[in-house]
DNA sequence: TTGCCCATGTAATTTGTTACATGATTTA
DNA sequence: TAAATCATGTAACAAATTACATGGGCAA
């Protein structure tokens, strides 16, 4: 059974099959940043996505930016056009279609996934158990790490408060400076668990061999 | 120039580069997996993963477990042994290596990366500028979410504190109740601000062809 | 006794990153 | 005048996800 059945639906052609697919949430981010500005060339895509969203998105490579670019415009989302540049090279730009809008609207209006989290120094503290030494470094890293973030994000919030077209990116900086001013605190309540552990079972920086009850 | 470089460092084989290159993080997750028990086959791995490290950091796919496990075993990093089970088909458990252990504990302690965050709701509205409407379901997703994921992170912390082997994971639970506590409290900060960006500009669900100032 | 889920994987595809290429412009 | 940098990209590769394969146990 099921041997050919690459045979039996082969008026589903792999194209067609791929047009039908739905457009990973990357591609909705490059139609949002083309969405503040008329036209585009991948370099500008890039480079505003890196200064607006990559703080809580997304930082995309250079050729990622270009190659979804093509997707979209395959799927007739934006528009293309090649521009000669008198010393330069050529480039194409990049314009929304009243369909690119359209979908970017939809996906805005339709979508529930929550944010996804991929958070180092608390995979070091999670796995830490037998190296108590280094979480304190560990720990003062990730604050320093936030506090710069912080500041970045303060002036972004000013920036973006004093254009009319960026009133909804302010509202997300000034989200995200309350999400790191509350992370310092919580770092600083995580500082006082791990002391209180380190009481609780006096300090052994290495792992000593009777510790762990190994079963074998 | 630079036509046959291949052959000029011929003595870096492509096996060799890789097997110099660093691991991912992704890599280090699986060793900080492996540290929690004594024996795990793929399965296994995937499982703790998904109870544990899911919610703050990775949750892998079964066919990436196999490949990195497979990796690490490559890297002597990991033992694997061959289980006949009597009903079932064979398996293959791990166990870190003295030297697994070690690459582990460095890695605690010498990385400094930041958390890397993707979050779909943030983004939905910072390019939600046409379409205010949404922007409140939003949202109201996104606090749900949240107060699903606090749940959940309650009955974790409750389930660590009991075992003496998991106080680190605990630390980190308690860090990700506090997280999710302050974000409830910064969602509805958010929804003031978007509130009081509506009355400064009376309600306007379809975007006007005046409002956004067309440079063209 | 058929359909679904558990436990074990492999194969194919897509996504994302790193390395390389090119030529003008600005800086040391 | 060499090195760095900006503004375009392309090519190769690694990471991650989705789809498929297999066989036993268990529930309808």
């Amino acid at each position: 059974m099921a041997a050919n059945w690459k045979v039996m639906a082969s008026d589903r052609t792999p194209a067609k099959v791929a047009a039908e697919r739905p457009l990973p949430p990357t591609s909705y981010a490059i139609l949002g940043v083309l969405s503040f500005l008329d036209e585009m060339s991948g370099y500008d895509v890039r480079k505003y996505a890196d200064a607006s969203i990559a703080w809580f998105y997304w930082s995309p490579a250079p050729s990622q930016v270009y190659a979804e670019l093509r997707r979209l415009r395959d799927r007739g989302l934006v528009d293309e056009r090649k521009v000669a540049q008198d010393a330069l090279r050529n480039k194409r730009v990049y314009r929304l279609t009243e369909s690119g809008r359209e979908a970017l609207r939809s996906w805005i209006g339709n979508g529930h996934e929550g944010p996804i989290l991929k958070h180092s120094p608390m995979l070091r503290l999670w796995a830490g158990h037998n190296d108590p030494a280094a979480l304190g470094q560990v720990l003062d890293d990730y604050e320093s790490w936030c506090r710069d973030m912080l500041e970045h994000l303060k002036w972004m919030r000013d920036e973006a408060e004093k254009v009319d077209a960026w009133r909804y990116p302010a509202v997300v900086a000034r989200w995200g400076v309350r999400h790191y001013e509350a992370e310092l605190g919580n770092v600083e309540a995580v500082r006082v668990d791990l002391k209180e552990l380190e009481e609780r079972r006096p300090s052994r920086t290495a792992p000593s061999r009777r510790g762990n009850s190994p079963k074998g």
